[in-house]
DNA sequence: AAAAACCCTATAGCCACTTTAGGGTCAAGC
DNA sequence: GCTTGACCCTAAAGTGGCTATAGGGTTTTT
């Protein structure tokens, strides 16, 4: 593994798109680095690592700010890690709660799916049927609940 | 149920934000409302129903654009629904992805979590150190992936 | 020497909202 | 009649996590 390397060669090292990185370091997440005489960024291996840590973090699916407590904590390393720890808890809840209401978001998509048996015709279409009865109807969430999203 | 109503109302009525309507309205989503006197929005039984339908949709978590798309459709009702069909069943299968990435990742949550049996102290962590040796360790897809998101 | 590949900055766009700033309008109570 | 509060209006900026675009400079390859 050599060093140091330019942002394209970190970027393609990692895995992530250069943008990406640039972006990382304007709101704080990566130190500036270094810079060449002709203005090229220069990254050395903690950069590279603490990169690497970013989007393995990224892949978990947490938020930048919790990254970038993360980080904080790393560096005060005679602290408690008890925030370490509820900040994973607090993280696997959410994913939790995400993946219940895919779950749920799956179910309702098949029968939706399946609605569709006979026509070719817009006016038959099962779905659409299904989806505007549903929409008036007041069995579904829908009408007191946010989206999913996220 | 009582017409017309104003924003405030039909944003209590359909459990939406009133900033909400406004956006829809403004994205073209929602069409343009009647106006009292005095500016304000006035909402009549199709505004109602429409929103509605936007909100099923969106419980579903439908993008915008796909609603958009079901809204036309539904205005020509001699088409032919194959792209009712096989919209709902690109939306199915982009769950059905997001899924399967969440179900995966909480399995690497949950070890995670796992991970900080003794020590209170950030140096001892497991968690921390889990994360920074996998985010080095190259057995980890992260180095390869783009993140779950959405 | 020319072309391709790489780097730079600054800015805008994406999605689906949410928030903020700065007002106008209306019904109720004193 | 006058204040208080609840409601309404517009326009613009902010959110997260990037991605894309415009308009340039540098370096490497051919
Ligand atoms: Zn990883
Ligand atoms: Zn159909
Ligand atoms: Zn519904
Ligand atoms: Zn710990």
């Amino acid at each position: 593994m050599k060093t140091p390397l330019k942002i394209g060669e970190l970027a393609t090292h990692c895995g992530v798109a250069l943008e990406t990185i640039r972006y990382y370091e304007k709101i704080g997440l990566l130190p500036l680095p270094h810079r060449a005489a002709n203005g090229y960024r220069v990254y050395g291996t903690a950069h590279i690592e603490q990169l690497a840590f970013i989007r393995h973090c990224r892949a978990l699916d947490m938020p930048l700010s919790d990254i970038a407590a993360l980080q904080q904590f790393a560096d005060e390393p005679s602290g408690d890690c008890g925030e370490i720890d509820s900040l994973i808890e607090t993280h696997l809840a959410r994913v939790h709660e995400r993946l219940a209401s895919l779950q749920n978001l799956e179910r309702q998509l098949l029968n939706l799916r399946a609605a569709c048996t006979s026509g070719r015709c817009v006016q038959e279409c099962g779905i659409l049927h299904e989806l505007t009865a549903a929409a008036q109807g007041d069995g579904c969430v829908c009408h007191s609940q946010t989206p999913v999203s996220n």
